[in-house]
DNA sequence: AGAATTACATGACAAATATCATATTTTAAG
DNA sequence: CTTAAAATATGATATTTGTCATGTAATTCT
């Protein structure tokens, strides 16, 4: 099995809605791109006309609030699907995704899909699925925001980092952004971000090397308040 | 065409997805059930079986935070089904519901529902564009949060109100609810709450009779910072 | 390598928000 | 109707977070 084939059935789930010769048609029309750090795969209000499926690297997806900063809404790694919501409700997108290291991706046009999407229940019932915990992620997401002090989602955001998306040999974090980055997952002010990462630092919760952290002490990072 | 079955089209969007036949059936299964004001519709971590459909009144859907307080994630109004997400997942639910004032709702037991999910695609994937709306408004909200301010916030949701769920003879808004509940809404404390609403006052961009809350300068409201 | 740019860091202060205390008003119960 | 309970209101104060300034370290570019 290809590695397309693989990744879209890792995001649309476990069960092969996808007969495997759907499976193969899609996997026939991908079309391979390669993203630089920092480069952006599309902007909010595009109008995309077919799905993006990460084979390599990360990217985050953000939305631009009014007073002109970037939200991080999530973070999509190997395996995960961009552009859904637009694919199903045929509506210009409501994100924008940009490359947060170097990124592998497959291209897969509208027409392909949406032909599976009509005729096969199960294939949409997966989508469906898929959507429903993406809901109740975002809901998670909104409570944490609302309820939490920065320093707590900050904690939160490198334990998911951590449990999510793993560590090296050295136990460093797979994923390295930047603090604006941390600063825009988190919803504070850069400056806020950084000091908050000092402290940390400081009470010999987590070490860094660069860019690079290293969870020191998960358990305290659990209670913080 | 019952109550009933207008208020599932209305949900579950406007093509009429489901035939006639398929609609008479399920609404010869609902089951009528009456809520108090305050009273709990169901809890978080509950199994649900089925829908819940409101017919008249107003709900909030809330998650509890681990800090202990809750939070509002939505407001469900005539129309609007509750339980959808558990529905598809078969999870159990991941928020509770409680009505603001007394409520008249029908019960759409599992087994009804979801034999035309899994047999009509068109309606499948109604409730997957449903669904993927929800997912948008979620974004949004999850953005505000993190980026503006608890009074940007009070302002949004006092025009979020008027706009949605309208106002009566007299310019109140329709929704009546406690200061309490504005602040699960906005995401603070009720002391905060209360204290920007009684600014709005003094501002004159908002009057009160009791807890009925009037938009006096609708305008001015739009451009709080 | 050296200059320029960008990211990181930290102090000082301002602004926003939370918390605690305590009235006052409104609503609900008997 | 009266009283108890709950909701609203507001002051005083503490805490959190944001903003501006400024300096240092790391990257990138040529």
């Amino acid at each position: 099995m290809s590695k397309c084939e693989s990744c879209i059935v890792k995001e649309f789930n476990s069960l092969k809605s996808l007969t495997r010769e759907e499976l193969m048609r899609v996997s026939a029309c991908k079309t391979g791109k390669i993203y630089k750090k920092g480069q952006v795969i599309f902007e909010e209000g595009e109008t995309l006309n077919g799905v993006y499926c990460v084979k390599d690297g990360v990217c985050k997806l953000t939305k631009l609030s009014e007073n002109g900063k970037d939200q991080v809404v999530k973070l999509v790694v190997k395996g995960g699907l961009l552009g859904k919501r637009s694919l199903v409700t045929e509506q210009k997108t409501n994100l924008s995704a940009v490359a947060l290291n170097d990124m592998e991706m497959c291209f897969i046009p509208k027409s392909e899909i949406m032909a599976d999407l009509a005729k096969n229940p199960k294939f949409t019932m997966d989508v469906l699925k898929k959507m429903a915990n993406d809901l109740k992620d975002s809901d998670i997401s909104l409570v944490n925001m609302a309820q939490k002090s920065v320093k707590r989602r900050m904690a939160e955001i490198l334990m998911y980092i951590h449990d999510n998306f793993g560590t090296d040999a050295d136990d460093y974090l797979n994923i390295v952004i930047s603090r604006e980055d941390y600063a825009s997952i988190v919803g504070t002010a850069t400056e806020s971000a950084i000091r908050i990462l000092s402290q940390f630092k400081k009470e010999g919760l987590i070490s860094t090397k660069g860019k690079q952290i290293k969870i020191e002490d998960y358990g305290s990072l659990k209670w913080i308040e």
